[in-house]
Parts: structure tokens; C-alpha cells; sequence
DNA sequence: CATGAATGAGATTTCATTCAT
DNA sequence: GATGAATGAAATCTCATTCAT
């Protein structure tokens, strides 16, 4: 009878993302969310501290997601290269998952990195952790049992990371995007990862 | 007696390159940016159109410095990687020239990719035209001369593209730094790239 | 307990009508009127778009009036002069009802009149169209009647639309005022217009 | 040899004109004016006192020139209809003799009639009684000599001051003109203040 | 006389946030 | 839970006016 209840929650949220992943943090008044979410500007401080509330569930969410995504990629496979290429995998499909979310966390946290205490940059610590643990464990058992060339640990971690985040920028920025550029990263990588990766194929 | 003839503009210029890069833009109040240069607000709209003016002509200078820079690389080299080799070094070693305004650039700039008109998008898309032209020049002339591997020449490019700003990024940013970030990015390109990679290293 | 239910939005109105008439629209500032109407500034802004939407109500609604009272003009009469009198009562008359709308009129539209898209250009625009169709219907019917002089019928219309020009100015500037200003106008003009004026009074 | 010494004193005043006649008093800023004119802004203080002594140097000469031409308006004339003639041939003319300082003084003046000391106010007041003393002598004498009706004196003063206020405005506004306009206006008049106006023409 | 540069003072406007109901 | 109305605090920008030279 009574108007299916939506929940707010989400509306609010869900407005809030799409417009801070349009116009920026700074350039989306509450006004403007609580207009797109279809309820009254009080309804959102009802729900959330305020602006900054709303700004960082929607990182912490989106970063929850994409490391709970991290945790379920397999952790035995045949080759170490898989699991590098699973990582490349995800991190290209996420954004198309969550695309705002995605914009937002990369056109919006750089600016915001400065405070130590803020969430993105604790996220983003957050999430150097937990590549640096990936890649570093698939690079030194890789290495250990010869399927790798014996590159620098660190710096490699480093290099791959900085690959990874610039895939992902340029894809969630909606920049031009070209054929192919997932089977390209994984075969650049395999090439100058694997030993006789062109005996392979 | 006569107060050293101090540049105001280029005062101005600095504090806001420093504010902006600290806090960003929309953080950042003119008036903030008139004590950090030793003057009175309406300097800056003396000097300058205004606040946004002020951003518009820290980006063109940066980029312009970039593009210069990236016009002196040698066009003639023993081999195409060479070629390569130095985008990456330069690319590294901007962000060591101009820290603040590359910073400025590399968080500031995403946010406001949307506006089609702003300066942010027009030196983005001059920079990728660039980069494009540079890379797809290396790498075509690479692979015909059997220099290169036979790779896929857009997908490359845009993949270069990517792992260049994953760096100029992750340095921009002042993220933590590891040692032998260049050497390891140039090793890894060049094992993907170059045929015999492993027979001359 | 509650405070008196007042019209806010009335309050700021009257205030700015007030203001504006007593020094000027450039002349007065927004929080002149917010303190006249015993508010904060903002809240002009919640109701009102700004300053110039504030003018703009002002214009709109004194014309509206205006054109209202001249609708309500009794459209037939035993005589035409009888309606150019009734049009020369309601110029003089309306000051007395609104005299600050009136003198903001008069006083402040003149030097806003460059702009073709103002309120105070269109609004002057409309006033001339009705005077004119007025007029131009009194003179023509009382001429072919035999009532009125053959008078040239657009200069008459013209030299009428200034004097009732003229004299709603002097009532409204609240110059000096003589006795009599409505029956000596009234009277100098059926002198003028209407044939053996002489006989019957 | 040197560019011919351009009186710079008379190129403010007039760029002043120009632009306070066309924008507004408040809306030209000394910026503009001394562009126009085509000399800096402290030019404009070395020559006047500030902004408003401009504008009140304009309104003077303005005036003065007025009143100089009315002063010489023939003081003997066969009828006493022929010298309100006069007056009315004045005014219209004078439009179009300096047609910028009457727009500025019609357009801005009536916003600042407030203030009793302005400039505006006495050249307003100063007008008022001469115009009173040239009508209150003609009609008064017509009136004895038989050549007028016998109309009250005080209010058809006022009604002319009225008319020919109204009709200097609707030139000085430029608003769209009619033709013949003068002759109206004059045979207006007449038919309303001569006796046998008539018989005679 | 003239100017490039500067400024004090303030104007309009915006916006996240909060009451009172 | 929800809202219409309100506000404190500030931000950007303007401008007449003045120095130092």
C-alpha cells in the first residue's frame, strides 16, 4: 500500500557518488544530493555525519569490495604469472563494476592524500599493503622455483603496482581506450617476467 | 631604504603552485595564498584574472617545461629503446625539477578532466598526442628493424602510456620511494621489448 | 512561545522596496536590507535569487498593479475625454497607493533602460504599448465623433504619454507639490482636445 | 613635433559622459574611464577631486549651459504664448545638443535627489525656480493682458514643468520618437492657454 | 605630470549544517 | 523520521583611491 520503502540510505549514497564522481568532492553541494537522492537536505545528516561522512563510506565501501574481490582470487594456481594475471584482471574489471566509485577514488583521493589520518590515504596504504604482499609473493616463489627471471623484489613490486594504477586511472577516467589492453598488459608483463615465455607462445 | 624589487607575480605563482599542491585547490583560498606570498588579496587579481586564472598558468607552465623537454630528447639513437629509456627518465626526472607543480598536475587534474574546455583536459590531451606520437614512432620503427618484438602497436603505446603515469604518479605523490625505481623500469621494458634482451645484459 | 508567524519573504521585499527607493539600488546593500527586515543575509538569498531577483519582483509586481488598475478602467463612458481624465486620476493616484514602488520605478529605471532584456525595459515597453493603445483608441474615436480636435493622433499620443509621464515623476520624486495638480492637468488638457470645452464649464 | 597637447581635462570629462551616460554612474568605474580616455587612473585624481567630482563637474557645466541659453531667450516677444513657445523649442533642442549629459542627468539624477546638498538636487532646484519664474511672468502677464484664459497660476506652472520635464526625458532616453513632436506640443499648449487659439490658426 | 603597483574596505554570494516544528 | 527555514562563517572578487618613483 504504502510506497515500496526504499531505503534512503542507499539513495543518499548512490546519489552522492554519482555527483561527487561528476562534478568533484568540492564541486557537489548537500543541496544537490539530497535533490538527486529525492529527499530534503536534513534527511542526509539524519543518516551520515555530513559531507565528509558521506564521501568516506563510499571509499570504504569501494575498497572493501575490491579487497574482498582480492581475497578470492585463487591462491593455488599452476604458475605464479597466473596469479599476476588474475591481479591484472580484477583491477581492470573492477572498474567497470564500479565505475563511479572507481572515478571517484582516483580523481578525488589524490588531492586528499595529504591528511594522514583521512581515508584515503589510509585506504591507499591499505592498499600498497596488500599488493606489495601479493606481487611480492608471487615474484619471490616465482623466482625461487625458476619461472622468473631473477628481478629486483621491491622495485619490481613498485613498478607493477605503478602499472597497475595507471591502468586503472586511465580506465576509470573514461580516457580513450584502445583493444586489448588487458591481454597487452598481461603478455608485456609475461614477457619480461617469464623464463622462455616465447617458447611458450 | 627601497624595498628589494621583489617579483610579486612570480611570488604569487609560488605560494599558490605550493598551497594548491598541499591542499588542492578548492582547499586552497586566495587569501591563504596572499599571506604565503608576503601580500594583500587583491594583488593576485591585479596580477592575475583570478584563483582559477591562477591554476591555468601553473599548468600551462609545467606542461610547457614538460613538452619542451620532451622536444630536446635526441631523435637520432643507436636504438630505438634508447628512445624509450629517455621518456622514462625524464618522465622521473621532471617530478625531481618541479615537484609541487607536478604534484599540482597529478592531483589536481583528474577532478577536472570533466570540463572539455579546462585546462586540465586540453594539456591531457595534448600530453597523451605526445606521448603517442613518441612511443608509436619507437616502437614502429623498432619492430620493422627487428629491434622489438612484434607487439601490438596502439595497445603498447597505451600501455607505455599507463605505466609512465603509474610512475610520474606514484612519485608525484610522494608515495613511498624505493631504490632503483628507474633502472627497474627501463630493465622491465626492455625485457619485454627488445629480441635477445638477455643475450647483451 | 512561537515567534509571530511573519511573512519573511514580504519583510525583505517591503524593505528592499524601501531601500532601494531611499538611496538606490546600487546604493543600498544586502545587508542594509537583511537588517531593515530584521533577518541575515542569507536569507534573502534562500528566498530570493539575489539582489537583482529582489529588483525584479519589486518592478514586476508595482507594473502588474499598475496594469491591473488600468484594466479595470470603465471602458465605456459617456464621453472619450472622460477616460483620458480617468487615466490622468489613475497616474496621480497610484503614487498615493505605492509610492515607494513608484519612486524606485521613476527614479531607478531610467539608468537601467540600456539593457533590452531588464525588467525595467521590458516593463517601460509594455507601459507605452497600453498607453499607447489607450490613448490612441480615446483620440481616434472622440475625433471621428466630433468630441476631440482634430489632432495629429501619434504626436498627441506622444505629448499625452509625456505629460502623464511628467507629472507621475514629480508626484513620485516627491518634489514640492502644488494643490490642484489633478484638476488643473485634467483641465488643460480638455481645453485642449475637446471642441466648445469653453461652453459647458 | 609632439602630439598636438590634447587638452586630457576635457577627454575625462567627456569619456566620463560617455560612459556614465551609457552605464550608469555606478556602473563605469574609473578603470574604464580613463581607457576611454585614454590615460591612467591617477590621471583622473591629479585632474579631479575623485569619481564624484566628475560626475558633479558634468551635471554643473550641463546645467550651466542650460541656464545660459534660457537667460538668453528673448525677453521681449509680440505674444507671451511666443516665449513658452521658446521654452518648449529649448528644451527640445538642448537634447540634441548635448544629448549624453542630458541622458546622465535624466537617467541618474532622480536616484540621487535624496541626498539635499548633492549636486543633482540643487541644479534640480535651481531649474525649478527658474522655470517657475519665466512661466509665473508669462502666464501672469497673459493672463492680465487678456491673451491667456484665466487658469490657475501655481498648478499650471507646475502642469507645463510637468510636460516639459516629460517630454526632455522621452528625448533624452532616446526612447523611439515620433514626428513632429515640437509642433504638438506647442499647438498643445496653445489650444489650452490662448484665448481664440482658433480663429487664428 | 604621469604611472605601475598596491590596498583598505566592503559587496555579493555560497554552503554545510542546524533548529523548531 | 522528516522538513522548511534559517544561519555562521567564509570565499571570491571589485573598486575608488593612493603611493613611490
Amino acid at each position: 500500500m504504502a510506497r515500496p520503502r526504499v531505503n534512503k540510505k542507499q539513495d543518499i549514497l548512490q546519489a552522492a557518488t554519482g555527483l561527487f564522481a561528476a562534478q568533484g568532492f568540492d564541486g557537489t553541494t548537500t543541496l544537490q544530493i539530497s535533490k538527486e537522492a529525492g529527499i530534503t537536505e536534513p534527511v542526509i545528516y539524519y543518516h551520515f555525519k555530513g559531507k565528509d561522512d558521506l564521501f568516506t563510506r563510499i571509499i570504504i565501501t569501494a575498497f572493501a569490495k575490491f579487497f574482498s574481490q582480492m581475497d578470492t582470487l585463487p591462491s593455488k594456481t599452476e604458475t605464479e604469472f597466473e596469479k599476476i594475471e588474475n591481479l591484472i584482471s580484477l583491477h581492470l574489471d573492477i572498474v567497470k563494476e564500479m565505475p563511479d566509485e572507481i572515478y571517484l577514488a582516483v580523481s578525488t583521493c589524490p588531492s586528499r592524500l595529504k591528511d594522514p589520518e583521512g581515508i584515503c590515504r589510509r585506504s591507499v596504504r591499505e592498499m600498497r599493503r596488500r599488493l606489495k604482499a601479493y606481487l611480492a609473493g608471487c615474484l619471490e616463489k616465482g623466482i625461487r622455483q625458476g619461472e622468473f627471471h631473477s628481478v629486483p623484489l621491491d622495485a619490481t613490486v613498485n613498478l607493477l603496482s605503478a602499472l597497475l594504477n595507471g591502468l586503472i586511472r586511465q580506465r576509470g577516467l573514461k580516457l580513450k581506450e584502445v583493444k586489448g589492453v588487458k591481454e597487452t598488459a598481461v603478455e608485456f608483463c609475461r614477457r619480461s617476467l617469464v623464463k622462455n615465455a616465447f617458447g611458450h607462445r
